[in-house]
DNA sequence: GATGAATGAGGGTTCATTCAT
DNA sequence: TATGAATGAACCCTCATTCAT
């Protein structure tokens, strides 16, 4: 998965094509957010080391720091550039104009696609583990991924509601209750798979089923 | 509240009462134990300071190494002395005669009052964020805990499946559903109360109420 | 090998017989000094921990601080106790009225059964190898023993050159020509013996052998 | 005395001229092994600080790692660099095709004037005193230096034997004989010299003196 | 821009020594 | 006297950051 970036140089903000030198430096930027997101994922923010960061990437330890202020904002820099992506793509679902259980099916896809099966998947398991000593990044997280989709889904539950394809206001009020399986189904695979493997696809199918079950009866 | 915590002296181990040298020498190793959770839960494993810890707990450094062998085993018996007792009181709740329903909101009142608002939340986050670098300590969890009481759910699942208590047998085949939205709320409220408070007690009820929840009205 | 130690209880000074708990003090001491020889030798005097002194000693470690004032006395005393003993013996072999070569026999032998078989070979390692760092140390050794041995050698070797038993004076001069193999075998079978056994009496023979040798024959 | 190193950098390999950085940064690697040697002479390694040892050389405390792997690779570097090269100069005597008393004369010559007289002294004491704890750099010091010098000796004493050069076969057996006061006079003046100077040279010529004295004239 | 050698503060761990029991 | 828990100074090593080339 390519890491998507949004430092333009000043040439190519100005619409010129970029030369040799913008694209070089574009590549080793990014070449650096992969390698770091490796390093991160590994061993946690704190025992990564910058020097294995830049060898990852092929760069010199120095060049790290023309790139980005100091190593965390290169550990902010990796989330933004990352799941920014990634949450127009969710809010296109939940303001299509398809059944609550389509969607349901849609997200569990998505998730195990394009979550689960990535490196988003790192991304999402640092913000947790990282998240409390970095305010910041939290609050970038929140405020730019999680209130976007949750609103997004909050609404949709909502509408829901009032149609009749859900008959309890439960999930609208807490709509985290639908990431929940999810999460768990990231820090389990980080923690547990070795004694009991977990296929998250399976897991996040059970729960929709469960929330959209029919009633029993005949 | 206090940590539990399992050695013994000589003296008391044959019965004897233990002197005042070995209860003040008790008494130090649970304040180390209580100011490293508290440590490691505001800085995680990596960047905090056994030197802090020491100030913390009012003994020097050197004493931590009297009674853990290094910060890792430290850590490990944190996780130990917390989790260990806790284990044998959700057991018992699964086994107990009573009805499933009875035992879901047994086990919201457990988890919000000897989880949420207790110490066990900040062990519990530190496992999910620095298991990955301790597999011993993942395995030690999922061995002591987790392992028995997902076995004792699974147990109890499969008993209301037959008896007719619920009619999905998803949750049997995945207990851990019924814990995801308590790893959510404990990692929610690390992360994000500042911005959205979640009252866990809420949460965990709305996921038991959609779990239960009867059959539409007709 | 025991260690022959010179503290007097003051009861034993006065003539009294000892307590029992003056003669159990005094094993102790012995106990001791036993053990911190075994550990200094083993590691060395800076490696050596007092804490392994007192295990081998089946002693607590502050029972060592009521024999001696720190560490380095400690040292010191193993010293005094165990080359003192020895001093006269050697004195008076060169003061005996017998043959030289006679004596450097006995020498040889004394040399191979009592310091090169027993402790006093680790002793002898010590001060050549902790001596720079303990100056007192190596003024003691200098003082009590080699200056000792090396006068009646010389004194010694004197006569002989004055008897015609040796042809040339530079022994008389450098006496410690005769022990220098003595050394070298020492620290030779602490470094390479796994490499190359060191016989250390046959080098010592050879070494007469040289001393002594009459001229070929014609 | 400079001490001899090995590294050399990529492009002084490659034979072009050496930039200002790799002389530098080979100054400086010198100057640690310089320093380093003074503080482990004075203080035997156990003692040293490395903190010493950079303030010495006048680098960071870093710097010695970027250098040396850690404080006893340090210390097997400084005896591979500066007694590497001296073997070659020894082995060359042994070669030689001159007279086995010239030859001893020259070897006395060398050992005041390359040995005694330099920091080859140091490090030779410093084999000595830590070797016993150094197992790799008793092996290395064996196998790089001792064996082969004294091998190169064996071989010309047994040629001197065949010759009639020497009339007994002790010297040929226990090359080491020779080296024994070499090693005296190193270990004497390290420990003794404040109260009986041993003047090196004199030694080892008494000793020469004695291993080729002639008959006693008739 | 790019490099990587150099820096030096920081922290885990050890261990001689002390002292209350 | 004997104990051994407690102390805290000391030291090796790491690694984020800087800067001369």
């Amino acid at each position: 998965m390519a890491i998507a970036t949004r430092k333009k140089s000043a040439a190519s903000a100005a619409g010129k094509a970029p030369g040799a030198r913008a694209i070089r430096s574009q590549a080793r930027r990014e070449a650096i957010l992969e390698a770091a997101l490796n390093e991160f994922s590994a061993r946690g923010f704190a025992a990564a080391r910058l020097d294995d960061v830049a060898k990852r990437a092929g760069v010199a330890k120095g060049t790290i720091y023309l790139h980005f202020r100091d190593k965390e904002a290169l550990f902010q820099e990796i989330v933004r550039s990352v799941m920014g992506p990634f949450v127009g793509t969710l809010e296109g679902v939940f303001a299509a104009d398809i059944p609550l259980r389509t969607i349901a099916d849609q997200i569990v896809e998505l998730f195990v696609r394009e979550v689960f099966e990535t490196r988003r998947k790192d991304i999402i398991r640092l913000i947790m583990t990282e998240g409390p000593r970095f305010p910041k990044l939290a609050e970038f997280y929140y405020r730019e991924v999680l209130s976007r989709v949750l609103g997004g889904a909050k609404a949709r539950l909502r509408r829901a509601l009032d149609r009749g394809e859900i008959s309890h206001e439960a999930l609208a009020r807490f709509p985290q209750l639908i990431a929940a399986p999810g999460m768990l189904a990231i820090i389990w695979t980080g923690l547990f798979d070795r004694f009991e493997p977990l296929d998250a696809r399976e897991l996040l199918r059970a729960h929709i089923d469960i929330l959209f079950r029919e009633r029993k009866a005949a």
